[in-house]
DNA sequence: GCGTAGAGTCTACATCGTAGAGAAGTTGTT
DNA sequence: AACAACTTCTCTACGATGTAGACTCTACGC
C-alpha cells in the first residue's frame, strides 16, 4: 500500500508508450472490422487505447479524417506494380487483390464507396490517390494515350467497385441457415410480385464472386482493348489481334 | 390578447393536416437533396414539417427506416418495362435514366450503393429489389436461362452503378474556378508523385460521363451476349451476330 | 533549478436518437 | 349528448456522440 503502487499499472497490452498515428489508424481499423463503422467512436477508440479520447485529436483533426484514414490504411494493402508490361494480367490480379481486400475488411467498403463522394479530387488522402497514378502509368506505359488511358480506368475501376458492392451485398449470409431461400431472407417476399428472384434462390445461393468478377473484367478488358487505340507492346498482340 | 389568439399560426405551408408516410418521405428526401445525408435528422424533418419529432415513429420505426425509405422513394423514380423485346436497348436506356436519377439526386446516392450491404436481400425495402426482379424478368423473357440473366445483371448493374460512382466523384465542382487543376484541387497534389494524374487535368475537365456510361454497357452488353446462350430474339441479331 | 513546449487529460456543451407517459383529436356506440 | 376506444401527436427525459477550451503532466535545454 506505498503510495507508488501502481505507476505502471500493467494494464492489458499497452504500456502508455507514445501514441502515434498508425497505432491509432490500426486500432481503428481492428475496431471497424470486428465491431462496425458504428462502433469507431472518439470514446470507444480511446478506451481500446487506454487513453483519453482527446487525445486523438492531436492525430486525426476529427472523425471524418479518422475515417480517411482507415480507408486509406486499407488501400495500402494493394500492391500495384505500374512497370509490368503486360496490363491486363495486372489489371486482372490487381481486380482480384482489391477484391479480396475488400471480402477482408467488408465494413470498410461503404468508407471506400461514400468518402470520395465528399472530398474533391485533390483533397483527397494521397494513399488513397495512389492506385489511380499508377494504373495510370500502367496503362500509359503500355501503349495508351493519357486521355485513352483515362477511359480505360474508369470503365475498369467503375466495374470493379460495381463487382464489389454486389458481391458483399449478397453475402449477407446467416451461417446457421444453409436453405438459400431462408439464408437470405427471400421467403419474405411476396411470390407474386417476385416470382423471379425467388426461383433464382439457389443460384444465388452459391455465388462464385471470383469467376464472376474474372469473367466481367475479361470482356471489358478485351472490348476495351478493341475500342481504344490499342497497346504497342507484344504482351496483348493475341487478344487484341483478335478482335481487330 | 383573447386565451384563444394563435390555435391556427398560419405558420407558412402546412396546415396541420394529417401526417403520412409520402409526405415525410418527400420531405426527407428534400431535405437531403438540399441539405445532404447528415442534415437528415428526426428533429430538422419534425421542423420541416411543423410536427414535433417523436410524432415520426408513426410512420417509420427508426432513422434507418427513414433511410430505407428514401432509397426507395427515389428508385422508385426508375422507370423500367419488363416487356420490352429488345432486352439491349432497355438496360441501355435504364441504365442513362439511373445515371440521371443519380445526378439529380445525389446526395442519396451513398444511401442507394451503402444500405443493401447492411440488410439481407429478403429484408429490404420491396421498392429497392423491384429493379432486379424486373430485369431479370427483361431478360428472361428475351431468352436467357435464369441463370444466365442473373449472371447478365450482376455484371450489367455492377458496372452501372460503378459507374455513377466514379462519375460523382469527379462531379466535386466548385463553380467558381474552371482551371481544371483548381477545380480539382489537383494543384495540392506533389508534382513528383502524381505526374500522370495531374497531366491529365484537362481531360478530367471535360469529363462526357454520358458518353462513357454508353460505351461501357456497349461493351459490356455485347460482350455477354456473345459469351453467354444469346437469346431467341431478333432485335438483338445484329449485335451477337457480329460477334460470333 | 526552472521555463518552455508538446502530449495527454478533464470538464462542459450542444446535438443526436429514441423510450415512455401523457394530451389531443377522431370515431363509433348508446 | 355522453362516453369509450381508438389513433395521432406532444412533452419530458436519458444516455451517447463529437469536440472546444482550459488544465495537468512530462521531458528536456539552459
Amino acid at each position: 500500500m506505498s503510495p507508488e503502487e501502481n505507476p505502471v499499472p500493467v494494464t492489458g497490452p499497452a504500456k502508455k508508450k507514445q501514441l502515434s498515428r498508425e497505432i491509432i489508424l490500426s486500432a481503428a481499423l481492428a475496431l471497424v472490422d470486428s465491431d462496425g463503422l458504428d462502433a469507431l467512436t472518439m470514446r470507444r477508440l480511446g478506451q481500446e487505447l487506454g487513453r483519453d479520447p482527446m487525445g486523438l485529436y492531436r492525430y486525426a483533426e476529427n472523425r471524418a479524417a479518422l475515417l480517411d484514414g482507415v480507408s486509406e490504411l486499407v488501400l495500402n494493402e494493394l500492391a500495384i506494380f505500374p512497370d509490368d508490361p503486360d496490363w491486363q494480367a495486372q489489371l486482372r490480379r490487381i481486380a482480384h487483390d482489391l477484391r479480396e481486400i475488400a471480402l477482408r475488411h467488408p465494413n470498410v467498403v461503404p468508407l471506400l464507396v461514400t468518402r470520395p463522394l465528399s472530398t474533391p479530387l485533390g483533397l483527397r488522402p494521397l494513399g488513397t490517390l495512389r492506385p489511380l497514378e499508377q494504373i495510370l502509368s500502367l496503362l500509359i506505359d503500355a501503349g495508351f494515350a493519357p486521355a485513352d488511358a483515362l477511359h480505360v480506368y474508369r470503365a475498369y475501376y467503375g466495374y470493379l467497385y460495381g463487382h464489389i458492392l454486389n458481391e458483399l451485398q449478397e453475402f449477407i449470409v446467416d451461417p446457421e441457415e444453409n436453405e438459400a431461400l431462408l439464408r437470405l431472407g427471400l421467403h419474405r417476399l411476396p411470390p407474386k410480385d417476385f416470382p423471379r428472384l425467388r426461383a433464382l434462390a439457389p443460384v444465388l445461393a452459391d455465388y462464385d464472386g471470383e469467376a464472376e468478377l474474372d469473367q466481367g473484367i475479361s470482356i471489358l478488358l478485351s472490348g476495351l482493348a478493341a475500342r481504344l487505340s490499342p497497346p504497342a507492346g507484344s504482351a496483348n498482340a493475341a487478344l487484341t489481334g483478335k478482335l481487330i
